[in-house]
RNA sequence: GCACCCGUAGCUCAGCUGGAUAGAGCAUCAGCUUGCGGAGCUGGGGGUCGCAGGUUCAAAUCCUGCCGGGUGCACCA
């Protein structure tokens, strides 16, 4: 049990035991004061007012007088009709000795064991590029992956790389259309496959006969017949291989690839399966299923011409999972203009009789401040543009800090700065809020964002480096400043942090949660002397921040972050 | 037409399982480096929480309706 939990019960017990009759309050009760000169943890006395028919304020002041000073309770005091308490320095140093002694498993819970709790997401697709939208998908999946681990669940993160659907029939057949037997060096590849995608696109806006020619190299593709094929082949390899080196740059976590191509066959089965249960039906000539009932339309399945589409692969693709994993839960991290495909799916699944948790964790998309990226017409800012543009900015400003820096230093470390920036932008907004992306947003390094949490973590190593030998100690009974008290009281909650966003998914938390850690650290740090104090009150100051800086990294961790000593 | 999401300061967003004076970043103005790194800190100005009803002792938060924006809704993924 975390410090937090321990003086909630203490308070909890001094509560029941002041207000007597039966009364049982529960953890859930407690509210955070809107300032924290009231207090650190509130008792709002509201439903007990309605229950005793009394004023909330009365009763307040008279539970308040009940309960006095007691372990981790120093003060009470009746505000309103708020109990506020204030947590002791005998709390202060639990919670600065429980950080220390857990270290990177501070925060760390196990509501999660034995729950395998599948994650697809990464979902890119072949022939395509990676854009500043797929970040933010793959930064929230890897995030929830380290926080669900970070709660005891059993994790399998997988991605469904999209390499046969209608945008590959259209790049294949405009290659062999186009481009047939032109050369391609290795650096060019992915650059080739945007403009023939463009191209493509285009010529059949312009050709609806082409349309036709499209649909049979689909056709074939789907088959894994005629001369297309091979092109097929050859072109899925330079995407695999750029997809690698993308997922490897970024780190990104995968238990398992599945490619829509190896579905086929197992989604042909079902369909069979279901049209034998009388679940897939014919209509207009092509397969559905009616989900007039759930107020959810028609499921397409197989088209007039015998093709599948992508929500029958979904099909085929969830047996699979269940085969090879037989997860408890199942996370669709998935872009929220499919939530009507993925309710149909789930819709569909539960007519199966597939009874597993499913849920869709729908995010909005990045936009342009000139309108939506589209692949089509080539309006992307694509991945590695954006990269570039963030390590360049940072290195700027890193030459001007350290012009005694070599290159290999500036490097490294603006590389760290610019990932920073561009995890925390994508990470630190609701997932239902769509990203307006602006260059001139993403690229500042100041305030809420990424580059400040590593700077306040630069700050403190650099007060450990001062400091040389003088141990920190952990103890609270000289971090009388009000600043000190409120570090306390935020490091103390951040266990109830990770455990709530393992809960409901509010990734986003994480990246307001640390970012207030970091401003109150910054105040501090400007407030008040840590290492020209006086001896016996500097090592107490150093124990804080040393809490302060581990549970820092722990979160920063979460974000897929890594923080850098010297920036 | 139906469904889902959003509508809080000039801009971008927190806060939304109802509760104490509505917060942050950016921008703007005024300050702070003879004190541990100014990618920082302090302070000021700036808000009918889209509108109208309702529920409640209490509504930015819940319910209903409307307005505005976005997204999706049978052969795309």
């Amino acid at each position: 049990m975390y410090p937090i939990q321990k003086a909630k019960q203490q308070i909890l017990q001094e509560l029941k035991k002041a207000v007597g009759g039966g009364f049982s309050p529960s953890i859930d009760d407690f509210a955070l004061p809107p300032d924290p000169s009231l207090g650190d943890v509130a008792f709002p006395c509201f439903t007990l007012a309605k229950n005793l028919k009394r004023n909330p304020n009365e009763i307040a002041t008279e539970i308040a007088a009940k309960i006095g000073p007691k372990e981790f309770i120093a003060d009470v005091r009746a505000i309103g009709p708020y109990v506020n308490f204030v947590f002791s320095s005998e709390f202060g140093t639990s919670i600065l000795s429980d950080i220390s002694e857990r270290e990177e498993t501070y925060g760390r819970s196990n509501v999660g064991e034995n729950k395998r709790v599948m994650i697809e997401y990464a979902n890119l697709n072949t022939h395509k590029d990676v854009h500043i939208g797929h970040l933010r998908n793959l930064f929230l999946g890897q995030m929830l992956i380290s926080v669900l681990e970070a709660n005891g669940y059993d994790v399998i993160p997988v991605a469904y790389i999209n390499d046969l659907g209608a945008h590959v029939a259209k790049s294949v057949w405009a290659i062999s259309k186009f481009h047939k037997d032109e050369e391609v060096s290795k650096e060019n590849q992915i650059d080739f496959l945007r403009e023939v995608y463009v191209e493509a696109t285009k010529a059949v806006e312009e050709n609806p006969a082409y349309k036709e020619e499209v649909a049979a190299v689909f056709r074939n593709l789907e088959e894994q017949r005629g001369d297309e094929v091979k092109i097929w082949k050859k072109t899925w390899q330079w995407s695999v291989d750029f997809l690698e080196e993308v997922y490897t740059e970024l780190n990104i976590k995968l238990e398992k690839w599945y490619f829509e191509s190896d579905l086929i066959g197992k989604t042909r089965k079902i369909i069979d399966d279901l049209i034998k249960k009388g679940i897939v039906i014919q209509s207009e000539g092509a397969w559905i299923v009616d989900l007039e009932e759930e107020k959810l339309g028609v499921n397409l399945l197989v088209k007039s011409d015998g093709t599948l589409l992508y929500n029958a692969k979904d099909l085929g693709l969830a047996l699979k999972k269940e085969e090879d994993y037989h997860p408890t839960r199942s996370i669709y991290v998935v872009d929220a203009r499919q939530s009507h495909a993925i309710q149909q799916l789930f819709a569909t699944l539960a007519r199966m009789k597939f009874e597993r948790e499913l849920y869709h964790l729908a995010y909005e998309f990045v936009t342009l401040s000139d309108g939506v990226m589209a692949s089509r017409t080539g309006n992307v800012i694509r991945y590695e543009t954006f990269r570039d543009r963030l390590i360049t900015q940072a290195q700027k400003a890193t030459k001007e800090r350290h012009s005694d820096w070599d290159e290999k230093q500036i490097e490294s470390t603006s590389r760290l700065i610019a990932f920073a920036a561009m995890r925390f932008g994508m990470l630190k907004q609701d997932v239902e809020k769509k990203i307006i992306f602006d260059f001139n947003e993403a690229l500042s390094f100041e305030g809420f964002s990424g580059p400040y949490l590593l700077y306040s973590f630069a700050r403190i190593q650099n007060l450990f480096n001062k400091a040389g030998k003088v141990k920190p100690i952990l103890d609270a009974q000289s971090l009388n400043h009000p600043l000190e008290h409120q570090l306390i009281t935020q490091l103390a909650r951040y266990p109830e942090v990770l455990f709530e966003i393992s809960q409901t998914y509010q990734l986003n938390q994480l990246a307001r949660y640390l970012f207030d850690l970091c401003q109150v650290f910054s105040h501090y740090y400007n407030e008040v002397p840590i290492l020209k104090s006086e001896k016996s009150v500097q090592t107490s100051r150093l124990g804080l921040i040393q809490s302060v800086e581990q549970v820092l990294k722990n979160g920063l961790w979460l974000m897929g972050i890594e923080p850098i000593d010297e920036m």
